[in-house]
RNA sequence: UCCUCAGUAGCUCAAUGGCAGAGCAUUCGGCUGUUAACCGAAGGGUUGUAGGUUCGAGUCCUACCUGAGGAGCCA
C-alpha cells in the first residue's frame, strides 16, 4: 500500500494507511500501548489494544525503543477526548530496525550534549518548528524577489580579496599564484550584476572568521543581498522594510503552529508593517545620551562611534517595529559607501534594527558612484587597488547611483521565532570552537 | 583576545571538608485511555586532567583542558 504522511491523515480517516516512520515515545497501561510515531510531516499517536490484534503483532510492539524504524498499518480515527486530532489503530507493525538506545531522552539535556548530537536533536518538535519557519523565510525571500523583477545572481564563494580588509578572512591554499578567501560578502559582485541586470539578488553561504562567541554569531551563515541600480538610501531603506513586512506576514499565514509551538508572542510579530522608523545617526546618539543620563546605558556613547550591542538593543526597545538608523560617520563604515551630499562626514548607510533586542539584521545602503573618490577610499584604507580593478570599471563604464544591503537568514529567524539563540535556526551550526557534527 | 560562570552515572542534577545519591534512559515485573504516563526491582562511578593543602578533598588552593554567557567585531 502506498505510504501516507502524517501531515495528510485527516484525509484519510476511516480508510486503512501505512505510515513509514519512526517511534518517538511509548507509553503503556498493561494490555493497551500508546506509540507516538513520527515521520517528519508529524506525529501521530498509535493505539495498539492486545485483544484486538494478533499476539505477533503486539510483540513486535514491547520490542520497539525510542526511534526504532517502524511501518505501521492502521486506520485513523479521532481522538475521543480531543476533537480534530487524530490517532492511529494499529493493525500491524512491520519492524524496520530496532534502534539502539536513544541519547535524547524524554528528559531535559544540556546545550553541549544537545549541540553534540545535532544530527539527532534535528529530530525533536522544536527544531521542526525552527526550521520550518527558517523555510518559510526563505521561500518569502525568493518569492518576494522573483516576483519584483529581481535576477537571482549567485556571487562567488571564493574571492581574491576583502571586501573590508582581510582580518576576519578564512584562507584558503589552493590557487597558485595569490591567496583566496572564503567571501564574507557578495556585494561587490553584486554591483556588477546590477549594472548588467538592473535588479539582482544573491542568496548563499557567507564565512566570517571572528572570534566571536555571542547568541548572535554564526561562522558560517546565509546572507541574501539585493542591489539596485538607479537607487538611492531612501529607495533601498523602502525596499528593506517592505521586504522584512512581507517575509513576517508570509510567516504568519503559513506558520501559525510553528509560532505558537515555540511559544511566541504572536502580536509583536502582527505589529510589523511598512513603513518602518527612520533614525537618523546623530538622533540616535541623543537617544543613547539620554539613555546614559537615565543610567540605563553603562557607558556614555561618544558621537563617531559604531553602535555596540547593548547600544542597539536601547534603541530598538523605543519602537515596534525594527528601525533603519542611517547617515553613521564614513570612518565607520566600509570604504565603498557614497558619502551624504550635505554633510560628507556622514555615510549614506543604513542598519536595520530588529524589535525586542534582536540587534543588527540587516546592513546597507547606497555604494560610491564616483571612480576618483573610490580610488581616494581604497588608498585610505590600505587596500592593493590592483585587487579592485574590475570594481573600479563599474565606475568607468557608465556608472550610476545604486543601492542594496544584505540580511543574516540565521539573525531573521532568530528574530521572528523569537528565541535565544541563532545556533538553532541552522541544521548544522559552524560556531567559534564548533564543527561537529 | 579579554571578563564571568560551569565540569559528579548514558542524560539532567544533588551531596556542611567526614559512607557518592535521586529522577530519566536501559533490563525485568505490574497496570485497558496514556500525554515528559504511572508503580515496584536491578545493573550502572578513576567526581574534566595534573599537582598541592589536610588525619581525611566531589567540596579548599594552583595550573591546564573543555564548554557556556558576555565584551569587542559583525549580518
Amino acid at each position: 500500500m502506498k505510504q501516507t504522511y502524517i501531515a495528510d491523515v485527516a484525509r484519510q480517516a476511516g480508510q486503512e494507511i501505512v505510515i513509514k516512520g519512526w517511534l518517538y515515545n511509548a507509553r503503556s497501561s498493561g494490555k493497551l500501548m500508546f506509540l507516538e510515531i513520527r515521520d517528519g510531516s508529524g506525529i501521530i499517536q498509535g493505539v495498539l489494544s492486545k485483544k484486538a490484534v494478533p499476539e505477533t503483532v503486539w510483540e513486535t510492539a514491547e520490542k520497539l525503543t525510542q526511534e526504532s524504524s517502524i511501518i505501521v498499518t492502521g486506520i485513523p480515527r479521532e481522538h475521543p477526548k480531543r476533537p480534530g486530532v487524530f490517532e492511529l489503530d494499529i493493525a500491524a507493525i512491520e519492524l524496520v530496525a530496532v534502534a539502539e538506545p536513544y541519547p535524547i531522552t524524554p528528559k531535559d539535556h544540556g546545550i553541549e550534549f544537545l549541540m553534540d548530537h545535532r544530527h539527532l536533536w534535528l529530530r525533536s518538535r522544536r527544531q521542526h518548528a525552527i526550521l520550518r519557519v527558517r523555510h518559510e523565510i526563505i521561500r518569502a525571500v525568493r518569492d518576494f524577489f522573483d516576483s519584483n523583477g529581481f535576477i537571482l545572481c549567485d556571487t562567488p564563494i571564493f574571492t581574491p580579496a576583502a571586501c573590508e580588509g582581510t582580518t576576519t578572512l578564512f584562507e584558503v591554499d589552493y590557487f597558485d599564484d595569490e591567496k583566496a578567501y572564503l567571501t564574507q560578502s557578495g556585494q561587490l559582485y553584486n554591483e556588477a550584476t546590477a549594472a548588467a541586470f538592473g535588479r539582482t539578488y544573491c542568496f548563499g553561504p557567507t564565512f566570517r572568521a571572528e572570534k566571536s562567541k555571542t547568541r548572535r554569531h554564526l561562522t558560517e551563515f546565509w546572507m541574501v543581498e539585493p542591489e539596485v541600480a538607479y537607487a538611492t538610501l531612501e529607495d533601498t531603506m523602502e525596499l528593506a522594510e517592505n521586504f522584512l513586512s512581507f517575509i513576517v506576514q508570509r510567516v504568519l499565514e503559513n506558520r501559525r503552529e510553528e509560532l505558537a509551538f515555540l511559544e511566541r508572542d504572536i502580536t509583536k510579530l502582527e505589529a510589523i508593517k511598512a513603513p518602518f522608523p527612520r533614525l537618523h545617526y546623530d538622533d540616535a546618539v541623543k537617544m543613547l545620551h539620554q539613555g546614559f543620563a537615565e543610567g540605563k546605558l553603562e557607558h556614555k556613547f561618544e558621537w563617531g562611534g559604531d553602535l555596540g550591542a547593548p547600544d542597539e538593543t536601547y534603541i530598538s526597545e523605543h519602537f515596534d517595529c525594527p528601525v533603519m538608523v542611517h547617515r553613521y560617520p564614513a570612518q565607520v563604515k566600509a570604504f565603498y559607501m557614497e558619502p551624504d551630499a550635505e554633510r560628507p562626514e556622514l555615510a549614506l548607510g543604513v542598519d536595520v534594527l530588529a524589535p525586542e533586542g534582536y540587534g543588527e539584521i540587516i546592513g546597507g545602503g547606497q555604494r560610491m558612484m564616483s571612480l576618483e573618490k573610490l580610488r581616494e577610499r581604497i588608498a585610505e584604507h590600505n587596500l592593493p587597488e590592483s585587487a579592485f580593478d574590475w570594481y573600479l570599471d563599474l565606475r568607468k563604464y557608465g556608472t550610476v547611483p545604486h543601492a542594496g544591503f544584505g540580511m543574516g537568514i540565521e539573525r531573521c529567524v532568530t528574530w521572528i521565532c523569537g528565541i535565544e539563540h541563532v545556533r538553532e535556526t541552522i541544521p548544522f551550526p559552524r560556531m567559534l570552537y564548533r564543527i561537529r557534527p
